[in-house]
DNA sequence: GGCCAGGTGGCCA
DNA sequence: TGGCCACATGGC
């Protein structure tokens, strides 16, 4: 009976040719402390917010390696806004538009990439469709190291996220622009946030609240470099943040966060080389990779967590 | 205890 | 433009 019920309301979601499951699964298990999803027995849970409705999503592997979305929970959508905002959620995140074909000829033939494409085979660049969120992550993963970000980042959707329950499991999602336009700065301070750090998120919390930004606004911009400038004249993004965004969020091909301490100590690695690489080093390196420079990034970072 | 982290803003030439 | 430097906070 509820199985019945659950195929009535799924949604099958055909994939590429280079596309593996696998790999995104074990890029989303990269932090015990994520809080933004759930994985359990190669299922991902989600909640996702439609039309003022939080909706969970389960999405699995089927045959062809097609995705299935079903939901669950309480509130199970036959709304077609909702279905579709969710298989549009469900491409993005998982940026399945993306014909991958030359970038692994590409990659074949450079030194650094050769090796790390074989071992991610299907990864693809696993996104942050919300804007408001990837400019978060961005700025709460700022100079700090990787761990420490994700425990802010889970206090903050703890404390200011809304969540439901189903099967035992708490399922959260981040928290709305205009509930964090409202917040004082001590109330991040408190979740150990540097007061800058605060200001920041602050900040673009009214500029997406008050509708002063939003990604479609990005979207609708001439080319990346209107929208990398655009983001770097809001107080508390710089280039590293803008970059990040632009790949993460605009799923932007060229973007490139290229004085990343993330991606020189992946070089460093990868070049089995003592010290870290210098800018113009790798902007050498990165010459080759022209049009792929966002999907070049993602794969080395693969390599360090 | 010092150095480092998926940087940014501000100041100075 | 491009080069310093303060900023804050946890991790190792």
């Amino acid at each position: 009976m509820l199985e019945q019920q659950k195929l009535e309301q799924a949604i099958t979601i055909p994939v590429p040719t280079e596309f593996c499951f696998d790999q995104a699964i074990d890029y989303l298990s990269r932090s015990a402390d994520e809080c933004l999803y759930h994985i359990d027995n190669k299922k991902i849970y989600k909640l996702l917010n439609v039309k003022e409705k939080n909706i969970l999503m389960e999405i699995s592997s089927i045959e062809r390696g097609n995705l299935l979305i079903s939901f669950v929970s309480n509130e199970i959508p036959s709304d077609d806004v909702i279905q579709s905002a969710a298989v549009n959620y469900v491409r993005e995140w998982f940026d399945l538009d993306t014909d991958l074909a030359s970038f692994y000829a590409l990659a074949k033939q450079d030194q650094l990439l050769e090796q790390v494409v074989q071992r991610f085979y299907g990864l693809r660049n696993i996104g942050i469709p919300d804007l408001f969120e990837a400019l978060c992550w961005g700025i709460i993963g700022q100079q700090i190291q990787l761990s420490f970000a994700y425990k802010l980042k889970r206090r903050f959707v703890e404390t200011f996220g809304e969540s439901i329950q189903w099967n035992n499991q708490t399922h959260w999602i981040f928290p709305s622009p205009q509930k964090v336009a409202e917040l004082a700065i001590t109330d991040l301070t408190e979740l150990q946030m540097t007061k800058r750090k605060a200001e920041y998120l602050i900040g673009i919390a009214q500029l997406i609240a008050t509708g002063t930004l939003s990604k479609q606004s990005l979207l609708g911009l001439k080319d990346d470099k209107l929208v990398e400038k655009k983001l770097v004249s809001i107080r508390g993004i710089g280039p590293w943040t803008a970059n990040y965004v632009l790949m993460r969020c605009l799923q932007a091909k060229t973007a490139f966060p290229i004085d990343d301490v993330g991606l020189q100590n992946a070089i460093k690695h990868a070049l089995g080389s003592e010290e870290k690489p210098t800018k113009a080093e790798i902007q050498q390196l990165a010459s080759k990779w022209t049009g792929w420079e966002a999907y070049a990034t993602f794969y080395l970072w693969r390599t360090l967590y």
